[in-house]
DNA sequence: TTGTAGGCGTTATCAG
DNA sequence: CTGATAACGCCTACAA
């Protein structure tokens, strides 16, 4: 097994000096095409590549920026991380990405093992400690999260305005005639912001608010508040209501069940509305009226506004908040 | 902005030599406990994280793997990227992900990025090129996808029985009952395989196969064959299927969507099975029977060969192979 | 057990 | 424009 060309192997080929190899492979404009052909030809004759790990230890930084995310399974990150690449990619920026829960897990500090691999930049994705990340000195931003600790922290924040998104599906039912809608909710930040999107809009059309919590985000748990949420007897305190806004896709899917084994249609007598507009919404059997906060959109906000403080230098905190839409489907319909 | 501490730094707090430092570092046996703790003392003091960029060039290793994703909306990964993860900390590896299809996109080529960091090795997950991983010299791995570049590239191949889980599917329904079983598949190597093993249960069974290929693996391609599939009359040459076998969960979805539309029931008239027991199967709304390859199973598996390859040296092929299980739910009812 | 010296493959800084 | 030369931070013999 040989061993991998190295620079002065190219140079060698190519007749000329080791920095000149380095020019041409950075495309410094200063350098002749002659030569700069000369080099080329030599590189792909050796299948050479260069290293990234000389290269970060002998410049002053390694183009290359880390992602903590919360949790892989949520297909919101997937497209969020897409959005990040296009974006980091402009800048020649190599991205390597962290699980958060699952290194928590495994006993491993995902900013720790960014520090070690010396990268320009962090992206947080999800509701990762953002002080912890400020304090680590790296350039930071947030993304799709906004909660006090990153703004203590003074990092830029790129997110979703999640209460519009809340406001937004309730006022889409109201509009629709619905007067008893009610909210299935779950813990974290971002079913909490939601929900506050949702108590606003009830309180300013001059409804009364109905908030049941699941005790996770899941599907299941969903379902099983849903159904005690629909089977109780119209009794004049708490009528049924005849419209929920869930904080998520899944929760969603759970309520349609819940209402479904109990025999009440969707949306004939049930109008539901989710969140996230996740590829279960355009299912037909689904067909699942959400909200859509383009995490992909997000994901290159946030992507430029990293490159922005890291090559901008003094850049100031740039925040910045998208306004989420709605996305009509079959599970809405008049009152 | 104060320079990072480096291992000199340490070395001066604690009183000792750079040398001592690394030994401390990578927990080599031979070093007095007094000595050690200075040590430790020092690198929290001073806030001191090793550089893998400088490990990486001064050893004979990085201690590092690659992973390549063919597409990272597929929950498959997900799940088998946590079992890679379990199995190489173990070994104390540190794994960074690409996305294969993104990266095409955008005109970067993976393999080439994984080589430039040096990685230690390779995991292919999913249907990219084996032969140019091969070519490439690092030691790698195939996860998941057992096709005929890998084996000729003499990549270890750790696989999911794909065949055994259509034939499982295959023979699950027939256990019901039924005889008129029709199989929606799609384009792709694993669609083909899982497909292949519904024939050979067809073939064993004595029974006529009826195979209708949607265009993509998608839901809504499915749901939309299906609807074809179902609507065509009760004629004798092609009488209308008691039961279907989808290649993929949300394509499963999307012919129960189909049979609602047209007012078939499910598991009533119509009994469905799936395959990944994904998320989707689980919901009430859906109930899907389901195959299920234990992804995370498979990356594990992967990661001890990985690490076995890279450590054990010589050794030998060892492919594995892991045969799937049914998952039963509601979509299925005896004919 | 501890310390010393050399080198890993680049980039960056200066002279030519 | 081009070509030496010194870092960069660590590992790995080897010597003490």
């Amino acid at each position: 097994m040989k061993k991998r060309p190295t620079i002065y192997d190219v140079a060698e080929r190519a007749g000329v000096s080791k920095s000149l190899v380095s020019l041409v492979l950075r495309d410094s404009p200063r350098v002749s095409d002659a030569k700069r052909e000369a080099v080329l030809e030599a590189v792909t004759a050796l299948n050479y590549t260069p290293s990234r790990l000389a290269a970060g230890l002998a410049g002053t930084r390694t183009r290359s920026v880390g992602v903590i995310i919360d949790d892989f399974s949520n297909l919101w990150f997937v497209e969020a991380l897409a959005g990040l690449r296009t974006a980091l990619a402009e800048g020649g920026y190599a991205l390597s990405v962290a699980d958060a829960s699952l290194n928590a897990h495994l006993g491993i500090d995902p900013i720790e093992a960014f520090r070690a691999l010396r990268v320009d930049g962090i992206v947080l994705a999800g509701e990762a400690s953002a002080p912890a990340v400020a304090r680590s000195g790296v350039p930071a931003v947030v993304l799709g999260v906004r909660d006090l600790g990153a703004e203590l922290a003074e990092l830029p924040v790129i997110a979703s305005d999640e209460a519009a998104g809340g406001r937004l599906a309730t006022m889409h039912l109201a509009v629709q005639g619905h007067r008893d809608i009610a909210c299935v909710s779950a813990p974290g930040a971002s079913a909490a912001r939601r929900e506050r999107g949702y108590c606003d809009a009830i309180a300013e059309l001059g409804l009364t608010p109905t908030v049941v919590r699941a005790p996770d985000t899941g599907e299941a748990a969903a379902r099983e508040v849903a159904a005690e949420l629909l089977a109780r007897a119209e009794s004049a305190q708490a009528p049924r209501p005849t419209a929920v806004f869930a904080v998520n896709d899944p929760m969603a899917v759970g309520v349609i069940g819940a209402a479904r084994e109990l025999g009440i249609a969707v949306p004939g007598d049930l109008s539901v509305v989710g969140y996230d507009d996740s590829p279960i919404a355009a299912y037909g059997l689904v067909s699942l009226t959400s909200v859509s906060g383009d995490p992909r959109e997000l994901g290159e906000a946030a992507g430029q506004v990293l490159i922005a403080k890291l090559e901008g230098g003094a850049t100031q905190i740039a925040s910045r908040s998208f306004t989420p839409r709605l996305v009509a489907r079959g599970s809405v319909a008049a009152y």
